[in-house]
DNA sequence: TTATTTAATTGTGATATTGCAATATCACGT
DNA sequence: ACGTGATATTGCAATATCACAATTAAATAA
């Protein structure tokens, strides 16, 4: 087939997916990374820090840009990104939320064992 | 290409890509789920619990058992699967981590504005 | 030995992702 | 208007992922 089959799944599983597969490239870590501790966070900037082109730059931050986690502020003809920090504690306590619920349920069923 | 370029971001980078890449399908999320809330968790169980075909199921396992995050044991014919509760302590520590330094990055670079 | 059950593996088609060159767009400066 | 700089978009090739049917392998049951 080749698509996920979403439908299947719950929303809050779906999100959890979505946020950790956003997540989930080195390059997109090191983009977060970069923007949190870099004022001047531009796309050119990015480029150089990285060393990747500046199309595949572009698409990675489309691609944490669709979850809503970046801010754009535009300043003459540059445009810097910074972390949006609410978006940023949304999808924290998400993940963190299933970890813990995670452990929880390991112990419970681990105690069961008799 | 078609293939992430690894070498150029750090061991932690990676890692921490490794994992949310991982988690990153809302199948997957639902597996970690119905494992740890269930101690007879074998793949026809999961197979019938979550409505995806069997080998699709097994591919999924072999995807989240590559990062060290489940345990086997076999049990007659059946085999079955539990949690590896250190490496999912790794797993969140890493991950909370990532999420506390954005933070503190982001706090940072925000006072220092003036 | 011969089913049966369980789960991994193989093969395949469809779709998605990664990365980049080329191009387009848009704002600013001259 | 024209050039320049910054970034998004398009198009493309290579690779990876998702899902499943068919098959295989291994253990148990008959």
């Amino acid at each position: 087939m080749g698509f996920t089959k979403k439908h299947i799944f719950d929303e809050q599983q779906n999100q959890i997916a979505n946020f950790t597969k956003m997540i989930g490239h080195p390059a997109r870590v090191s983009i977060i990374q970069y923007i949190s501790q870099n004022e001047d966070s531009n796309c050119n900037n990015l480029v150089k820090a990285i060393g990747l082109a500046q199309p595949t730059i572009s698409q990675h931050l489309a691609e944490i840009r669709k979850t809503g986690l970046l801010k754009q502020t535009v300043k003459g003809k540059n445009l810097y990104y910074s972390i949006n920090q609410d978006k940023l504690n949304e999808c924290r306590r998400l993940i963190n939320d299933f970890f813990v619920k995670t452990q929880v349920n390991c112990s419970n069923t681990v105690s069961s064992l008799k």
